[in-house]
This record gives C-alpha cells, sequence and structure tokens, in this order.
RNA sequence: GGGCGGAUAGCUCAGUUGGGAGAGCAAUUGCUCGACACGCAAUAGGUCGCAGGUUCGAACCCUGUUCCGCCCA
C-alpha cells in the first residue's frame, strides 16, 4: 500500500539509483528508427544549477522523453565548456588564497594543470545538481570543449579559415579588461547609464593669445588627444580649421580638423580626438590620418608617454591629478552634470577601456552571406517566430568578431611565427615547420601565437564537434542536422548564430531544424534574479521544498510563448497539489483492489463514464502530442491537468464510486480505470518522471521504467462522438439539479416531462438517483402547479417537486431563466435576420445559429407553459 | 534615435484560421462519507489600454496613440 502522502525525498533517491543502475538512458545507435537530437547547450564547468538551466533542461527533457516515447532514436549530447575567462578567475582565486600566488608566479603550464586539477574534482558540480532534476541523460557520452576530439576540431576550424584568409591579425580598438587584461567581446560589456560629469578645458590656440574652449567627459586621455575636431557649418567655431591647438601640461601641438563628427549642440561645439581611447575618436583619426597615440599600458595605468610625473597612475588618479593641474593653470572654464554610458565588463564589473591591441578576428561579413541566404531560403526556424526578427537585424548589421583572448585556458591558437615574420596555421610546430618550408628556406619556426580562442568559438563547432567530426562516421550522417535547439534568448547571439555561422560553413546546413526559445526565469515581481539583489530562487531548495516534479511542472506551465516567466513559490505549491492528486488517485486504487490485466478490451465497455473517459483520454493525448510538436509547453500541461484533475478525477471516479457499490460492475471500472490512468501516466511521465515511475511500479504497469514505454497512438473506438453530448447533457442536469437542491432542504422526487423514455436519461438514471437519492423519477406528460423548480435541457423538461405537501418548494428564479432564453433567442435572430450575414457568413456558422435558435425557442415554450 | 515585446477577471497569465471571453490563485457559500482539506460541491467577478478603420462579424487583421519592459546604437 502507497504511503499517505507522496514523498518524494525518498522516491526521488530511489528512482536515481535505479535509473542509474539499470543505465536506463543509456544511448544506443539504431538506424532502424528515426533520429531524434537536441545538442544541451553546453554549461559551464564554474557553473551551479540556477533557475535557467532548470527551466531549459527540464523542456530538453521532456522532448527526448517524449520522442522516446514516439518511437525515436532519441540522442540528447550533454557536455559542458571550459568558460575560459570565468574558469581562470575562480582558479586564480583558489591559487591565491591556498598558495599566495598569482597566475604569473605560478607561469602558464603549471596554471593550467592547476586548472585540469580543479575541472577534475569540482568540475562535475552542475552535472550531479542536473541529475536531481531527473533528466534523461547518459552521462557516458558527455564531451568537453577542451577534450582531445573537440581541440582538433578547433584548431581542423582555425587552420581552413585562415587558410582561407577569413581569420586575420588586426591591430585595432577592442574592449579591453584591463582587470583580467584581455580582450572581451562586446556581447560581454554592459552599458551602464551613470551620472559623470563633462569637463570644459581651455586649449590655447597655436600663435595666437586666444583659446578653444574643449568638453570632454574623460581628461585623462588628454595626453593622448592628437586633433580637434570642429563641424564644418559651425558657424561660431569653423574659422579655426585648419589652425593648431596646444594640449596643456603637455604643450604639444595638434590640428584643428573639420569633421562632421563634432555636434555643435553638444558640449562646447568643439571635441578633442584621442584615436587610440575611443571607438568614434579611432574611426575619424583614420579618415584623417592621425596620429595614434596609446597613453595606457595594460592595466590601464598612464604610460611612458606621458610627462614622468603623470606615469604609472591609474586611470582614476589621473583624472584627479590633471584636472586639479588643469586648475591651476585656470584652464578648466566650466564643469556640467552629464548622464553618461559607461562600459563594464560583465565578468570583472571593472570600466572596460577601449584599447589598441593586437588581436585576432573573424571575418563574419563575409560568413554570414551564407546566414543571409539560409535565411532567405527559409532554413532557419525559430519558435516563436517574431525571434527572426532579432536574429535578422543582428545578421545584417554584423561586426568582426574578436576572437582572441590574452588568457591561457582555452585552446591556443594554433598560429605559429618565424624569425623572419611569417605566420603558419597548422597543427604542430613540426608541421608549421614543414609548410614553412616551401616558402622559404631559411626561415624556421621560433614561438607560437601566446592567445587562447573566445570559448564561443569552440562552442560555435558543438553540433557537429560533438559527432566527432572531422571524423565522418554514423553518427554525424545521422543525426545532422539535429532536430531542436532550445535555449532561452540571451544567447542567441552569443552562440545560436555563431553555431549557423559555423554549420553552415563546414556543414553546409544549418546545425537544427527548429530554434525553440523560452523564456526567462523572473521572479514573482518580474525582476532580473541576481545575488546583489538577493532574489534568487534556487531550484534546489525548490526540489528540497515541493519535490523535482513540482518544479519541473510548473517550470513546463509557465512555458509560454511569451518572453519571461514570473516564478513563486505559490505556483511551485498549486503544482505540488496536482501531484498529491495523482499519488491519491494511486490510492484510490489500491483501496477498491483493481487489478492491472493487459489484455483489457476497451471495445467492451458498457457503460457510458468508461466509454466516456476513454475516449476523452484519446482526444487528450492527441491534443497533447500536437501541442508538443508545436513547442507549446504550457498548452500540454494545461490539458493534461484539466484531464487528470476534472475529468478523471472529479467526475469519473466520484460517478464509479456509485457503480462500485454493486460488484457486476467492478470488472468494467477496473478495466477501465487501469486502462486511462496507466496511459495518463505513461503520457505525463516525461514531464513529472518520479511520481509516475513510483506509482507504475506499484500498480504494475511497467517493469523497469516508463522511459521506454511507447506512447500507443493509433487506438479507435466504435464509440460515437454523440457518446460525449450525452455525457455532458448528464452533467449539465446534474450540475443545475445541484444547483437547485442546494436550496432546500425538503425530500425531492425528479419529473421528467416527456411522453417517451429519453436515452441520455435513461443510461443514467442509477447515477441521477444514486447522486440525488430522489423519493421517485416519474415521467409525465405533461405537469401544472407552482411548487416546483423547473429545469429545461436541450429542449426536455425536468420538474423538482417536494414530496411533503406542506413543504412546498417555490420556483424563485423562472424571470431570470425566462430571461436568458429570450436574449438567447434576440441574439440568434439578429444574426440570422441580417442578410448580409445571410450571404457572406460560412454554412457551419448559420447552421450553428440555427440549431441554437431553435433549441431556445424549445426551452423558452416549455418553460412559460408552466 | 532604431528595433522588438506587452497592456484581457482583484493577482498571474492562456486565448488555435476572425464566429457569444478562459484557467490557476485569491474571494463568497456549503461540505471531513473509506483516494485526496495539498480536498469536494457550488457562486460571483471582464467596455479585452485608448481612438479610428477593414468585415455580415474583431481580444485577434490594419492605422494612429498612451503607458510599461527588453535589445541595439
Amino acid at each position: 500500500m502507497l504511503e499517505k502522502r507522496f514523498n518524494f525525498t525518498k522516491i526521488e533517491k530511489k528512482c536515481l539509483e535505479f535509473w542509474s543502475k539499470e543505465k536506463i538512458f543509456a544511448f544506443k545507435e539504431d538506424s532502424k528508427k528515426h533520429p531524434f537530437c537536441i545538442m544541451m547547450p553546453p554549461p559551464n564547468v564554474t557553473g551551479s544549477l540556477h533557475m535557467g538551466h532548470a527551466l531549459t533542461f527540464t523542456l530538453q527533457d521532456i522532448l527526448i522523453r517524449f520522442q522516446k516515447k514516439l518511437g525515436k532514436n532519441v540522442l540528447w549530447q550533454p557536455g559542458t565548456d571550459h568558460a575560459g575567462i570565468a574558469t581562470e578567475i575562480v582558479v586564480e582565486k583558489v591559487l591565491n588564497e591556498r598558495e599566495k600566488k598569482t597566475r604569473n608566479e605560478l607561469g602558464r603550464k603549471k596554471f593550467i594543470k592547476k586548472i585540469w586539477e580543479w575541472k577534475e574534482e569540482s568540475g562535475d558540480k552542475i552535472i550531479d545538481q542536473m541529475q536531481r532534476l531527473g533528466t534523461s541523460v547518459d552521462w557516458n557520452i558527455s564531451r568537453f570543449t577542451m577534450d582531445k576530439g573537440l581541440s582538433e576540431s578547433v584548431n581542423e576550424v582555425f587552420i581552413d579559415l585562415f587558410n582561407k584568409g577569413l581569420i586575420y591579425k588586426d591591430k585595432r580598438l577592442v574592449n579591453w579588461d584591463p582587470k583580467l587584461c584581455t580582450a572581451v567581446s562586446d556581447l560581454e560589456v554592459n552599458q551602464i547609464e551613470k551620472n559623470g560629469k563633462m569637463w570644459f578645458i581651455n586649449y590655447k590656440i597655436e600663435n595666437s593669445e586666444d583659446f578653444i574652449l574643449v568638453g570632454t567627459t574623460r581628461p585623462e586621455t588628454l595626453f593622448g588627444d592628437t586633433a580637434i575636431a570642429i563641424h564644418p557649418k559651425n558657424k561660431k567655431l569653423n574659422f579655426l580649421i585648419g589652425s593648431s591647438a596646444v594640449i596643456p601640461i603637455l604643450n604639444k601641438s595638434i590640428p584643428i580638423i573639420s569633421d562632421v563628427y563634432a555636434d555643435p549642440k553638444k558640449g562646447s561645439g568643439a571635441v578633442k580626438i584621442t584615436p587610440a581611447h575611443d571607438f568614434n575618436d579611432f574611426e575619424v583619426g583614420k579618415k584623417h590620418n592621425l596620429e595614434f597615440v596609446n597613453i595606457f599600458d595594460n592595466k590601464a595605468n598612464l604610460n611612458d608617454k606621458v610627462p614622468s610625473n603623470f606615469k604609472g597612475l591609474n586611470r582614476f588618479a589621473a583624472r584627479k591629478k590633471i584636472i586639479s593641474e588643469l586648475n591651476k593653470l585656470k584652464q578648466i572654464v566650466k564643469v556640467e552634470n552629464n548622464k553618461m554610458v559607461i562600459p563594464v565588463g560583465e565578468r570583472s564589473g571593472e570600466i572596460i577601456e577601449p584599447f589598441l591591441t593586437d588581436q585576432w578576428f573573424l571575418d563574419t561579413k563575409k560568413i554570414c552571406v551564407k546566414v543571409e541566404k539560409a535565411i532567405k531560403e527559409k532554413k532557419i526556424n525559430f519558435y516563436p517566430n517574431s525571434w527572426m526578427n532579432t536574429f535578422k537585424h543582428w545578421i545584417k548589421n554584423i561586426e568582426p568578431w574578436c576572437i582572441s583572448r590574452q588568457i591561457w585556458w582555452g585552446h591556443r591558437i594554433p598560429v605559429w611565427y618565424s624569425n623572419t615574420g611569417i605566420m603558419i596555421a597548422a597543427k604542430s610546430k613540426s608541421e608549421a615547420q614543414k609548410i614553412l618550408k616551401n616558402k622559404s628556406n631559411v626561415a624556421v619556426i621560433t614561438h607560437q601565437e601566446n592567445d587562447v580562442l573566445d570559448t564561443w568559438f569552440s562552442s560555435a563547432l558543438w553540433p557537429f564537434s560533438t559527432l566527432g567530426w572531422p571524423k565522418k562516421n554514423s553518427l554525424i550522417k545521422n543525426f545532422y542536422p539535429t532536430n531542436v535547439l532550445v535555449t532561452g534568448f540571451d544567447i542567441i547571439f552569443f552562440w545560436v548564430a555563431r553555431m549557423i555561422m559555423m554549420g553552415l560553413e563546414f556543414m553546409k546546413e544549418v546545425p537544427f531544424k527548429a530554434i525553440y526559445i523560452h523564456p526567462l526565469v523572473k521572479d514573482e515581481n518580474g525582476q532580473k534574479m541576481s545575488k546583489s539583489k538577493g532574489n534568487v530562487i534556487d531550484p534546489l531548495e525548490l526540489i528540497k521544498s515541493y519535490g523535482s516534479d513540482a518544479l519541473r511542472f510548473t517550470l513546463t506551465n509557465l512555458s509560454t510563448q511569451g518572453r519571461d516567466i514570473k516564478l513563486s513559490n505559490k505556483l511551485v505549491e498549486n503544482s505540488r497539489n496536482f501531484i498529491t492528486k495523482i499519488w491519491n488517485v494511486a490510492r484510490f486504487s489500491q483501496f477498491n483492489n483493481f487489478r492491472y490485466e493487459k489484455g483489457f478490451k476497451p471495445q467492451s465497455c458498457s457503460l457510458l463514464i468508461n466509454k466516456w473517459i476513454i475516449l476523452r483520454f484519446s482526444s487528450i493525448q492527441q491534443k497533447v502530442i500536437k501541442n508538443l510538436e508545436d513547442y507549446k509547453f504550457n498548452l500540454v500541461i494545461s490539458e493534461l491537468y484539466h484531464f487528470i484533475w476534472n475529468d478523471f478525477c472529479d467526475l469519473y471516479l466520484e460517478l464509479s464510486k456509485f457503480y462500485l457499490k454493486e460488484d457486476k460492475n467492478k470488472k468494467e471500472i477496473s478495466g477501465t480505470f487501469n486502462y486511462v490512468f496507466s496511459r495518463s501516466l505513461n503520457l505525463i511521465n516525461p514531464i513529472i518522471p518520479f511520481i509516475t515511475e513510483k506509482i507504475g511500479t506499484e500498480l504494475g504497469y511497467i517493469e523497469d521504467s516508463f522511459y521506454n514505454q511507447q506512447i500507443l497512438n493509433k487506438s479507435k473506438f466504435n464509440y460515437e462522438t454523440e457518446l460525449i453530448i450525452e455525457f455532458d447533457h448528464f452533467i449539465n442536469l446534474v450540475r443545475k439539479i445541484r444547483f437547485e437542491v442546494g436550496k432546500t432542504k425538503s425530500i425531492l422526487k425528479l419529473v421528467i416531462i416527456s411522453s417517451k423514455k429519453i436515452k441520455w436519461i435513461e443510461d443514467n438514471i442509477f447515477l441521477i438517483n444514486s447522486i440525488f437519492n430522489f423519493s421517485k423519477i416519474e415521467y409525465l406528460k405533461s405537469y401544472k402547479a407552482k411548487d416546483h423548480k423547473v429545469i429545461v435541457i436541450s429542449g426536455i423538461k425536468f420538474i423538482l417537486k417536494s414530496v411533503e405537501d406542506n413543504n412546498s418548494i417555490k420556483e424563485e428564479s423562472l424571470d431570470k431563466k425566462i430571461t436568458f432564453f429570450k436574449n438567447e433567442i434576440n441574439f440568434c435572430m439578429e444574426k440570422l435576420n441580417n442578410q448580409n450575414f445571410i450571404n457572406k457568413a460560412p454554412l457551419k456558422i448559420k447552421q450553428k445559429y440555427e440549431i441554437k435558435l431553435e433549441e431556445a425557442k424549445k426551452n423558452l415554450r416549455l418553460l412559460i407553459e408552466t
């Protein structure tokens, strides 16, 4: 016998052990079945499970489990990614705490060794946590972006793109993180609005006593100025174009140039140009062939291009000192408050510095020609489709991708330098040397490039590198392109777009047939969850309090076509209630000693409620599968929820209780119950795997696991759909009687006004009487008296009558009932009297209103003749 | 400044191709009989942001507009 309450903690643990011991989720290649593949977005090795993971993995798990049940050969490719910068930060912190050393003190080789050690120790944390969610992952086939095979793919791709000229080295301004001392992607930089200041500084005009006033938000870059720009149409100032100005303190002469970039309405109308320290100025500098003076070192401290008493100062100290010097020189005219946007590094929290360095770039503009073609040919399918616009817009305006990082943990760029400055892309030094020989007899390879590749470079290859590429094996043949990518919209650019680029470049096909973009999980007020706000909800805590099934159910239920979902404990509690409901259904079965028999034939049922629930289940199952194919997870839940709770529990089980009082009905009820419940559990198993597995085992529905149990979708019944209508009439009658009976305490009898017996009433007369305990149910041809209540349904009149004459019951709401049908008639007449409606509306709709009108008329007549 | 969402019951949100507005929670009333009070039976609650237009018919399609959110520059 099942316990009174579903002890999820205990049962989840047992299930997990069983699944793992029996290797239930083991991947087997089976070319006889249709392949179905999802690439798991590899979580970062430093990560721990957060709500976003919980959502995305739950949805993927549901898809995988369903497809397995629909007979597919499923591959859910798991893995983790090496997360270059994040991992270095973590490991360097540990190193600092334990050994009081920096990574530079340790050296590159030893530091990387430390990272591998750390990965072995703690890199699998998130994998353990994911198992708690009940995900059906075969971790034995897990891949890691830094493992041997994937590193080979990275080299292969890099070398190919380099040789095609699509990867190049260039000196450009990049987003530089002075704390981490590396370039970062502009996607990893947050633009934060802040209240800053604008300083108005006087620059002396050369060979003159006059000054030109320049507004700037960054006075500390003054030593890097190489021009002052004025808009050519700026009438107040354009007479100065062509002369020179003198940088204060430094006393260096710079030209005053004409450029439309200098907005006459902003600041003083004259703007200083610092090409090595500002993205806009960089463009101006190139255009006018200006000098590029870099005044920072890689930690953003002033270097030796500045006066010696400034050298070594950091950005903030430099600003203070310069302002104080300028004040002494009386060259600051005024200071204004200024709203501005400041770039901040996502990982370090440091203010990002535009910095002029040598970096490696991928020529995404050229690569994206193929992407744009794929868009035009409709080979990229987003669900919901609205994300297509966002994607298109980004591809259209794409910038070169800076793929190099000045860190150690990652794929070291496979480029080798010779003593003569030749660059060769090759898998090894010896191979590079070989290639070099063909180009030069004297040159020798001296060293490899120090930089590593951006982590997303290797992640971009994920859909084919994990399948074994560049080897040509059956996995690639069968599973590429994959079926669906499931992810949040925040990484459409980081990852989705880049996988598409690389997929098209190397596999000639978009890596996934569909891209399902799910919402992001927010707190109950719609705020992004963050540690600093303290509003983070930990999925593992929710699992502890409500169970994994309840969490999975909640997240799936919230997965609408919208952008974000607001999660709260209350919602998980509701799901928990639903899970408990299912638990109690199983207990109901045990209390009634139902036995599961595989040979039960649904066609053999004679009771209406049995036929009805079987038919109902069959239709729900089809809807569930359809909604799943459209990625409408919330609708999948809604169908299942209402079927199980309202149809199966509130109607079927409650009504079956009356039949169970007589032994002769037990076999049919028990058979139907098991037929429907076992199939319902199988259908909902992908969403709530734990409880279904436990009940399935307990009631004998499964031998090992629901995971391998197929969904049989071909059952046809000889029942008519009229049966559903009959049942609706019956339920409708029950509800109406309940409403009327609720107001009286008399003993009642039911009178049916009809000259002949009515089938749907006769079929259910046993139930009607069981529910209400009428003293009598009788048919009469007509009835005229006032001490009764009247109900009309579908052209049939029912009278509720007190059997105690001195305790008559009055019809109080006859007028209301009459008004209802009068309104109904008016509504239909209005439609049907409209000639335009008659001419233009489809036949189906017209018939609908005609039938409705007839019925309303009939019902009204029955009420009035009372 | 450009792009994309959202506005529907007190709250959170669904709403299939345009054919009489749905759920959950909360509220009100009544129920502890052998699955379940994490429950059962019932009730009440909406000018679908606003203004136009298309249509026999609009929450849904079109135009404009207000407010809120996100992304990009």
